[in-house]
DNA sequence: TTTGAGCGG
């Protein structure tokens, strides 16, 4: 069984971004299946980072191309594939 | 500013 996950990492997000404007931003490239913004609750502070999950691999291919490089919040967005998070088990 | 999380029996 193989899982289909269409996971991207979006980097270099301004503190001001939050998941709702990830996912309004991403859903203009296709289907946005979830979005992650993770916080760091030992400083509470954001990591200036998120993860968006499409809905299909080619929605996903579109918002690299399309957000890759987008200017926003006078920072330029950096979207990569996400790796698998880390593994707690050896 | 760059790779997330949480759960029961």
């Amino acid at each position: 069984m193989a899982e289909e996950t269409n996971r991207l990492f979006v980097g270099n997000m301004p503190f001001r971004m939050t998941q709702e404007e990830l996912f309004d931003l991403f859903a203009q490239a296709g289907g946005v299946a979830s979005v992650h913004v993770p916080t760091d609750r030992e400083t509470g502070r954001p990591r200036g980072f998120g993860f968006v999950e499409m809905d299909d691999p080619t929605g996903k291919d579109q918002a690299i191309q399309m957000f890759n490089g987008y200017s926003v919040g006078g920072r330029s967005l950096v979207v990569n594939e996400a790796r698998p998070r880390e593994q707690r088990s050896f």
